[in-house]
DNA sequence: TTGAAAGCGCTACCAC
DNA sequence: GTGGTAGCGCTTTCAA
């Protein structure tokens, strides 16, 4: 059933049709809810095609996400970041559309989803430091929101973020006040917008507390559970172990638990861990460590909102950047760890 | 830049430039050759709407996956199937739009994009055993394909699978010959397909032993670091604790070894373990335990010939229903475990 | 308040 | 081998 047809049966021309299905204002209130009616009961539903050639608009956003790194962004938050946006894609009649992008070619498919007019508008998945992408799509010309943020770029874009900085700030300041002087730092890829910021807040509260960062103290990589082991094996047999771990992930502080536990150390006792992950509901490792997070709920919640200031700035293009900086929550364990040794 | 425009510059016609971009045998190779040319030199692509809507085809796939459940096939495997399909995609021209949808409202979702025309077909993700969306798939009349089985529907679809009923055998009849006899299984949900597989494969070995099942040392759940704490702490606190533990996911068995060094039980010493993931990359939990997994690698195949098999019947809708089943690889662990004592 | 008609950019049929 | 032209299903002037 197409307009056309849908006309017919009500003795309307295709025009009123599209108009009352529409919301303008110049049809009569009877006609617009004759044709509601109908639309309903034939379940018609407008070709997305011809509305898209007609209108210029294609009622479908870009999600692209880089996939050399994928499960940093992946796994977990992308999930339930793109199922809070997709709540209101649906909503407003919007498609997702997804573009896994070798780090590489990333101009060419930006170009090509622009050019071929597949999509009204952007989201921007795992930021770098420098991330070229944003030029980028500046020049293309389409709104875009960025999921996270690109420290080493001019801020006047539209983003949304967890506070990594705060968090770690907070996390570390928590150590240092219950004695802690060696505090170990096992992060994410340091190239990665949010790992650099959690560093950031890291050496920010050891700053404002008078201590002089360790180097050897401090490690980044892929979050995976071998990082976590490495990282702690080497900080724990060096010649002055840390007393306490700030580690990004929970899976990353499996490796440092492993560690830990082959060298007959038990955490709450030897050592301190705070741990920051966004996974919760997925990977709880008890709950004996303080754990600094993003909830599923909060993701889904800026995906929410993402989508929100997305579709805002394509119906209205001049409008304000928008940029949204969400805390993450604070989970005290059973152990918050002890004074060091 | 659009068609019509590109054929003025050539002094061609339209249709011709359409031709030749679209690999029809009668355009003269010469001529075929400029248009490539002047095609590339002023970057033209296609309008998508307007071949969309001329053509009938949407040029994209829909990939559709419950949401409530979401980490169950998110994590990992979704990001790696979805990054191999993607790969044909983008080499065929076509599009992947992303839909998460809640468990209830799918009819509708699947109707609209349907009705919408705009997917040329499907992937499912995250078959249940009894699987409405296959007979409502085949009555919307769109080709598609299922990443994973539903066991309790009639076989005739198309699908692509990893053989999980296998892989639990094997993994049963190993640790049956070690000695065991008090296997565990701690299982995912078992309304999920891929778990009531996994059941089966180990039931076989079983009872293909003399083996009788004890209720008591089988779990199904959310596979999470908590159910494999409570499934494990239970059975070993239980009347006749297991002497080993079958886990599926890597993350579940994180809480069974919680559950195991609690109690002052070493794996590799007092019982064994074997884990089923598909996640090797991202969260090895060191090399001691055997696993039988689909490497990265391989799901990202698996995502790649799921795509092909879904083009190919998009492109030949008589062809027949290809089905794929992918064997795990096992990997030994330094230690495969002792015998029970 | 409604309708007729002209496109949107492309493909595909038919004629040359 | 090439070109003219009629749609695909919708929106959007302009006219009534």
């Amino acid at each position: 059933m197409n307009l056309k047809e849908l006309a017919q049966h009500l003795n309307l021309s295709p025009t009123t049709v599209s108009r009352a299905l529409n919301g303008y204002p110049e049809v009569k209130e009877t006609t617009r809810r004759r044709v509601e009616e109908a639309a309903r009961e034939f379940n018609y539903m407008p070709n997305a095609w011809a509305k898209g050639l007609a209108t210029g608009r294609s009622m479908s956003i870009g999600h692209v996400m880089p996939t050399s790194k994928m499960h940093e962004m992946v796994n977990p938050v992308f999930g339930d970041f793109i199922t809070g946006a997709s709540e209101t894609y649906v909503k407003e009649g919007y498609d997702l559309k997804l573009t896994p992008v070798d780090d590489g070619d990333e101009a060419q498919r930006y170009r090509a989803l622009r050019t071929r007019g597949n999509v009204d508008g952007f989201i921007v998945h795992g930021p770098h430091l420098t991330d070229g992408r944003i030029a980028l799509l500046r020049e293309i010309g389409l709104p875009f929101v960025v999921h996270g943020r690109a420290s080493n770029m001019p801020a006047d874009y539209p983003w949304i973020d967890m506070n990594n900085r705060r968090a770690f700030e907070r996390a570390t300041a928590l150590l240092i006040e219950l004695g802690h002087r060696r505090i170990a730092l096992v992060n994410g890829l340091e190239h990665m917008d949010f790992a650099h910021r959690r560093r950031e807040g890291f050496l920010a509260a050891l700053a404002s507390h008078g201590l002089v960062p360790d180097p050897a103290l401090m490690r980044g990589g892929e979050m995976t559970e071998r990082l976590g082991y490495r990282a702690a094996a080497d900080m724990l047999d060096g010649t002055s172990p840390p007393t306490a771990f700030l580690v990004s992930s929970m899976v990353t502080a499996i490796g440092v638990r492993r560690a830990l536990h082959e060298r007959g150390l038990e955490l709450g006792r030897d050592v301190s861990v705070i741990i920051h992950d966004d996974d919760l509901g997925y990977l709880r490792n008890g709950d004996d460590v303080p754990i600094f997070t993003a909830t599923r709920a909060s993701v889904r919640e800026a995906g929410r909102r993402a989508a929100e200031m997305l579709l805002r700035m394509i119906r209205d293009p001049a409008c304000a950047p928008l940029q949204s900086l969400m805390e993450a929550e604070l989970i005290l364990g059973r152990s918050t760890g002890p004074a060091p040794r």
